[in-house]
RNA sequence: GGUCGUUUGGCCGAGGGGCUAGGCACAGGUCUGCAAAACCUGCUACUCCGGUUCAAAUCCGGAAGCGACCUCCA
């Protein structure tokens, strides 16, 4: 913790220096996925981004609990049938439970989000869960006198609350006079005293299937509000850090500051984050410009946007090589050079591992550290930290190669920076290796052998067939001044 | 239409008043039986038009492109 961490904050649009309102512990919320569809990309920046900052501010010894909601309850599907659930719609036409179809779909988050080793949050609340704390919640904010119930549902007052706080669009920058002026003639709206108002709860019509008993109707809670009760129920009245998607900036994390405000006279918390969206060759991903890719899609390269299959981890390096809150664009192109990047980093850290120390060293390896705390500390620049092991794999490389040396300390500090900062804090893993067992080493190191004999008898024939077979079978064979080595690839 | 953001070399992307970002691609070289890998060298850019300044990719103003949001629901 003796590390000053700057961190951006949407709320005063500049980077502030972290302190943690009650150090060592740390409260960090961040909006969690809706549960209707197959992960895709925009579930996995928002999820890797404070994944790292969840690892980070660990690696600085922080004691965090990090909440990410699961979001199931009452989604619409687009232009669906006005009223009708996206999660219920769904389970109809399936004939599923709503909760089977809720289920399969957190399961398949699960496992795309362990793929690109995110860790798994502290606690992970559903929405369908905390039903009764949302109730409660809406009931204060009745109570408080910022809200107004409206046959059988309930709506937040937007212009009582802006005229009270003057804090309506604090967040977002917008003007509350010019949103209020608004007029944008929607179904449903006459219920509303303004277009600004928001629900709080929402009486269910005929079809939706999701619904519950309060004391207003039988219906399901506005979108709002369970991060609101969520985040106040594990990490209290205020916490550090509240994340998400820059989308979600308005009117969600708007509304969140509101109804917290509504009922305690403050916000949520310290220092809210957006990370920027993504977009594919330049374009918005959506589902009607057919550049919709699933993350299971780019895994196994099924799509026809996709040249090759793209590893979990190569979709992890990619999205790290960009800051946070810059938008970030797919190609193929790009993701290739992604994938040989971080192959070259990686292959450096084992290279790293068989490297022979010397009795000094050739190359000052001293600052390296405190520059990568230094990218981390000023908003967790991960692009910088990669440029930073780019400059290292160059000094392991020269001193593989004999024209640098390094003491054996200075490969340890080495070695540590890879495992702090590379595999620790970015969360990067070799893939190709851990599946490689002591037999397949045995019989690798035992083929190179006859493949080196081969050599030394001038026997190019044999010493290439080894090569192109292993080559067929993904294994790729890499002459070196100390012999050879492989690598799966 | 409104608000906010963004626009960097063949591609991706940091930086953000004077100082090489980095990666990928490409070209030449070293090494090698050949290839790959590695290393060396080259390619050195900031959308446009004005302004401020000794100095602007960086600050200010304007234009254009792109993007997000503009509250039915989540």
């Amino acid at each position: 913790m003796n590390q000053e961490l700057y961190i951006y904050n949407t709320l005063s649009r500049n980077k502030e220096l972290f302190k943690p309102l009650s150090a060592p512990h740390v409260g960090m919320y961040v909006c969690g996925p809706t549960v209707y569809g197959d992960p895709h990309l925009g579930h996995a920046r928002p999820a890797i981004t404070f994944d790292v900052v969840f690892r980070y501010l660990q690696h600085l010894g922080y004691k965090v609990r990090y909440v990410r909601n699961i979001t199931d309850v009452g989604h619409l599907e687009y232009d669906a049938d006005e009223g009708e659930d996206k999660i219920a719609k769904k389970a109809r036409l399936e004939q599923l439970e709503p909760m089977e179809v809720a289920q399969y779909y957190t399961n398949r988050y699960h496992d795309a989000m362990d793929a690109l080793g995110v860790k798994r949050p502290s606690i992970e609340p559903h929405a369908s869960g905390h039903i009764m704390e949302q109730i409660e919640l809406v009931q204060k904010i009745l109570d408080a006198g910022y809200a107004y119930e409206s046959n059988g549902s309930v709506y937040f007052d937007v212009r009582k609350y802006h005229d009270d706080t003057h804090r309506y669009g604090q967040l977002s920058g917008r003007v509350i006079d010019e949103m209020l002026s608004t007029t944008r003639d929607l179904d449903g709206q006459n219920e509303k005293r303004e277009t600004a108002d928001f629900a709080l709860w929402k009486k269910a019509s005929p079809e939706h299937i999701m619904r519950w008993n309060s004391p207003w109707s039988v219906g399901f809670p506005g979108w709002h509000t369970e991060c609101t009760a969520m985040g106040t129920k594990y990490l209290g009245e205020t916490f550090d850090i509240h994340g998400g998607g820059m989308d979600l900036m308005f009117p969600h994390h708007e509304s969140e500051i509101a109804q917290q405000c509504a009922v305690t006279g403050h916000g949520p918390c310290k220092y809210w984050m957006h990370n920027n969206m993504i977009t594919i060759n330049g374009q918005k991903m959506g589902k009607s410009l057919g550049n919709f890719i699933t993350l299971e899609e780019f895994f196994t390269g099924q799509h026809e946007k996709l040249e090759q299959a793209y590893s979990p981890m190569t979709i992890r390096f990619f999205i790290l090589q960009a800051h946070y809150r810059s938008t970030v664009d797919f190609s193929n192109e790009a993701l290739q050079a992604a994938e040989k990047g971080m192959q070259r980093l990686l292959q450096s850290y084992k290279t790293l591992k068989g490297l022979a120390p010397s009795k000094n060293s050739s190359v000052d390896v001293s600052g390296y550290r405190q520059l990568c705390y230094d990218a981390m500390n000023d908003d967790f620049n991960t692009p910088i930290v990669i440029s930073h092991f780019f400059d290292i794999a160059k000094v392991v490389n020269t001193v593989n190669d004999r024209k640098a040396t390094l003491t054996q300390a200075d490969i340890d500090e080495l070695r540590s920076l890879y495992d702090s900062f590379l595999f620790d804090i970015l969360g990067l893993r070799d893939e190709a290796a851990g599946n490689n067992t002591q037999i397949v080493d045995g019989l690798m190191q035992m083929i190179l052998d006859v493949r080196a004999q081969a050599k030394a008898n001038k026997d190019w024939a044999t010493s290439d067939k080894i090569r192109d077979a292993l080559s067929a079978l993904g294994i790729a064979v890499k002459d070196g001044k100390e012999g050879a080595t492989w690598e799966m690839r």
